[in-house]
DNA sequence: CAAGTATGACTACAAGTGTAGTTTATAAAT
DNA sequence: ATTTATAAACTACACTTGTAGTCATACTTG
């Protein structure tokens, strides 16, 4: 079950791992901070994460209320997953170079990551 | 300019990558590796890529050739932005923590990474 | 109660994508 | 020189995506 996210659907579905169960409205509010959308064109997205089984409603009144069914680590993994098979065959050290050389790392990922490569080496 | 290379798009452009320079046909035997397209979907795609900048032809009889004008490291680099922007808020080391987690990092991959931090700590 | 408002359901529509088929021109082969 | 194979050009077509609009209905407020 490869269930494809939108990159317009991944920003509702980032609002609601903020904060789930949220209504339409709410997530309209939070997601114009980023995104110029009509209410319209968020009601729109939502109905289509809850046909591909991303968000499940519940009827609260006449509105629905949106919860999310696939976690944000799942889908973080998954689109990780595949992203470095695709574009760097699966490795993450070229991947990781690729950002370094760019843009550069931020002093919390050079420590992060020493942190995990610390954790992995047994 | 944000040229868009679609999925299918990239395995093309992968196998110029590896050998620039091929003929539809030499294109279409090196992608049958991966995937099952007919030489009619391989020469849409080549189209496409050369209507979107991505690709140039030089006449060879009445035969195209294909050269990548877009490098596959610029490709990369910017893939690469792009997605830890989209999905890890521009953080390497969540990313990399999510690829440990899930399916591990080979030892190559760790001594590379290992490299790289020692080479950015000044 | 009538009028305005907010909701979900249904519809729209162009651009991009995956995956080819058809047509036309030409080179090769008999 | 006529047939045949091949290359590029053009066309196709359903599905996805971004970005809404319209409709029917129920809720709220004067």
């Amino acid at each position: 079950m490869t269930l494809k996210i939108s990159r317009a659907e991944l920003e509702i579905m980032q609002v609601l791992w903020r904060q789930d169960a949220q209504t339409a409205a709410d997530v309209h509010r939070a997601v114009t901070k980023q995104k110029d959308w009509t209410l319209r064109t968020v009601k729109t997205l939502l109905s289509r994460l809850v046909e591909k089984g991303a968000l499940n409603t519940e009827t609260e009144g006449r509105r629905f209320r949106y919860y999310t069914i696939i976690t944000e680590t799942d889908y973080k993994t998954k689109a990780a997953g595949q992203f470095v098979d695709r574009i760097f065959s699966g490795r993450a050290a070229p991947l990781v170079a690729h950002l370094a050389d760019s843009r550069g790392l931020s002093e919390d990922d050079i420590a992060e990551l020493e942190k995990l490569l610390k954790g992995l080496k047994k």
